[in-house]
DNA sequence: TTGCAATATATAATAATTGATATATAAAAC
DNA sequence: GTTTTATATATCAATTATTATATATTGCAA
């Protein structure tokens, strides 16, 4: 959906291959943006056809060749439109814990419990990923001139991670301590 | 993905229509797992031929007839197993607005702003809707007294919620607050 | 010296999800 | 009184996303 928009952000830096891309968006946005590698591919794929993007091969000895991708004029203008255009809904979010959760009722609390400990474990790693390498990596990039602008925005993203799985671990501390009680 | 086990879920409860079904998802789980009318549909469907709900047309007048579905044994079975397995990983997260965010380095900060106090009183609607309706409606739910340990369960949902906006309109305070300085 | 994980590229098949469309009535707004 | 909105049902086409698979090399460990 707003993938190929990810992936014109990217190619705005310098031009990529679609391997390339995906490790940069696992490192850059993951917090608030994935895809798989097919999916990448196949979107870059689309991409060209309708010319926003242009690709040529760059040759490589004991490995596949190399399709680099880069932004055309047509590309850098269906992303300016995007980024001008102000987002006035709320994303639905999917949470399968959630769902899981609002079904439980037929579970023994000790078995919930099990889960959402569990849960505080992954989240709190999550957590002081943002508060530690990603906050050092942001501030690498920062550190070029260049660069200054786009570093300033990604550290406010990196800090919604953080206050997310801040709320995310207060929320299973209260859940968790309110179902403790639940056996009496 | 998860969409199955929430029709599962909500047929344990009665047997119900797919515009029921739609209703419901709506007014209960919306807040961390919804679905378009013609997912839940096609999901049906599917349901019905891996024999996990079993369906009956019950007729109307001047309306079309109506396809009622019920949970089979299988289907209970099947979310049975669902439910009893824990959650090991965490839910990766799609949101616009920070991919947006992330690539705007390029717009006048003024254009952003536009956007996040836009956000701001959206997720504040958010916010009142599930501290007043949402938690009002389960609070009936759990009068009665075969519904008060779905509805405690119920509730923990509502609070993620409501911690949740609370966060997200702390991020878009803060946010907020920053970038009024970048014009300096 | 075999086996496995990591690097590096990509496609095909399948599943999940959305968007557009269709029918028909009742009620409310203009 | 005519248009729009809400109720009530559902299908089909298109898009988006995941899973499985394929090729080929490097390097490390058993």
């Amino acid at each position: 959906m707003s993938l190929k928009y990810a992936l014109l952000g990217f190619l705005t830096y310098q031009p990529q291959s679609g391997y390339d891309l995906k490790q940069l968006m696992d490192l850059s946005t993951s917090n608030f943006w994935h895809a798989k590698q097919s999916q990448i591919y196949t979107t870059l794929k689309k991409l060209e056809i309708e010319e926003q993007v242009i690709s040529h091969i760059e040759p490589q000895e004991n490995r596949p060749n190399r399709r680099v991708y880069e932004i055309t004029e047509t590309g850098e203008t269906v992303l300016g439109e995007w980024l001008a255009q102000p987002l006035m809904v709320i994303e639905p979010r999917k949470e399968t814990l959630l769902l899981k959760l609002f079904f439980s009722a037929r579970l023994k609390p000790e078995a919930i419990l099990t889960t959402l400990r569990l849960q505080k474990n992954l989240h709190q790693a999550d957590l002081e990923k943002y508060q530690t390498t990603t906050k050092e990596v942001i501030r690498q990039f920062g550190a070029s001139a260049d660069m200054a602008a786009d570093a300033r925005l990604w550290e406010t993203t990196r800090r919604y991670g953080e206050l997310y799985e801040e709320m995310y671990i207060r929320w299973l501390d209260e859940t968790i301590k309110d179902m403790e009680g639940w056996g009496e």
